[in-house]
DNA sequence: AAAACGTGGAA
DNA sequence: TTTCCAAGTTT
């Protein structure tokens, strides 16, 4: 006889996961109401993209804005770029604005969005995750999803030792095993809002667990072990100078590059990010720079960047960006290593 | 396989 | 203060 459906070999964990559901599911904008049909691929879609490495409450305004200024796909592919960008501002990871309206308006030209996960893969911005995600929250297809939270949760059910990533596979492996065939979008949300609320990082809070019966690391009394990851590199610091020119209140903007960090956002226009402080070197325009008291200091994914302040006055616009008013600066939609240092700039002038 | 790619909140 | 980490994707 033919082997047995995974869903079958372990109905368990799926039954048990999805009760605890019914009664625990946090109530999250982009997710249908309660006895609703199913929720809308753009919606799902939109958040899904938003979520990626951001945390539910950074999202949550910012997909109330977007769904409010943008209600469908339609809408979205129809807005300038630009526009895009600029809302985009402050959630970070910026390749995600670029490929979102790139996406938008691959999926009005097909005439909709790709019904399977298959489909969904193609688009731009959805990889394996996502793709499954949306396939099986808005198609109710029986994808396997595998996020932070499924792979922390599914390694501790089965206390696996390899470490993360490499354990990729192994992990989608296993939570095909438990994955149901009905109900796959709840179940992959189930499993995200059990590794957000009770199999956390950190001090999970075991008793309170649908699963912990049949979890191999709990068993071991050792969660928290669970899962391996690999050693992360140590950010190196780098150095750099931003340049503030000013003219009848208005202050010089520049569009970064559209690729590479940051890439496609408007900024202050910068000097190289060396090793060490570059002063004043490559300024956008030669003027009398004068370099203020005190740096600003940013986090990036893979390097710490401390930045020093010089501000010139300009006679007459130069034409080398776009003058915006000072006082309008808040609306130009500025990532936040920028707005963090125009901030500085201000109370220092 | 590993590096690039943001940001802010929690411990 | 530092470290960890969040509904990952792309190259």
């Amino acid at each position: 006889m033919s082997a047995k459906r995974p869903s079958e070999i372990a109905p368990k964990t799926a039954d048990a996961l999805l009760s605890w559901y019914d009664a625990h599911a946090r109530a999250l904008p982009w997710r249908a109401a309660p006895g609703s049909n199913a929720p809308d691929p753009y919606r799902v879609w939109l958040s899904e993209i938003m979520l990626q490495q951001t945390t539910v409450a950074a999202v949550t305004p910012r997909f109330a804005a977007f769904v409010a200024r943008w209600p469908s796909v339609e809408a979205l592919a129809a807005a300038p770029e630009a526009d895009l960008m600029a809302a985009w501002a402050g959630l970070g990871y910026y390749a995600r604005a670029r490929n979102l309206h790139a996406c938008a308006r691959s999926v009005v030209e097909r005439g909709g969005f790709p019904n399977t996960e298959e489909g969904l893969r193609e688009l731009p911005g959805v990889g394996a995750y996502t793709a499954a995600a949306i396939a099986a929250i808005a198609f109710g297809e029986r994808a396997v999803v595998v996020d932070a939270n499924v792979a922390r949760v599914v390694a501790r059910l089965f206390a696996l030792e390899q470490p993360l990533p490499a354990a990729m596979p192994a992990l989608r492996a296993a939570t095909d095993t438990i994955t149901p065939d009905l109900r796959a979008g709840d179940f992959a949300q189930a499993m995200m809002d059990l590794g957000s609320s009770i199999c956390t990082p950190r001090a999970p809070h075991c008793l309170a667990c649908p699963l912990s019966a049949g979890c191999a690391a709990y068993r071991a009394g050792n969660p928290e072990g669970f899962p391996v990851k690999r050693a992360k590199p140590i950010k190196p610091q780098r150095y750099g100078t931003i340049f503030w020119a000013e003219d009848a209140g208005k202050v010089l903007l520049v569009t970064r590059p559209p690729r590479g960090l940051l890439g496609g956002m408007r900024a202050l226009p910068t000097g190289p990010w060396a090793d060490a402080p570059p002063g004043l070197a490559d300024p956008p325009f030669p003027a009398e720079w004068q370099m203020l008291p005190g740096t600003v200091a940013h986090v990036f994914t893979h390097f710490r960047l401390e930045l020093a302040l010089a501000v010139a006055r300009a006679d007459g616009h130069v034409a080398v960006g776009a003058w915006w008013p000072v006082t309008e600066l808040d609306s130009v939609g500025l990532p936040s290593v920028f707005a963090k240092a125009a901030a500085a700039i201000r109370r220092a002038t």
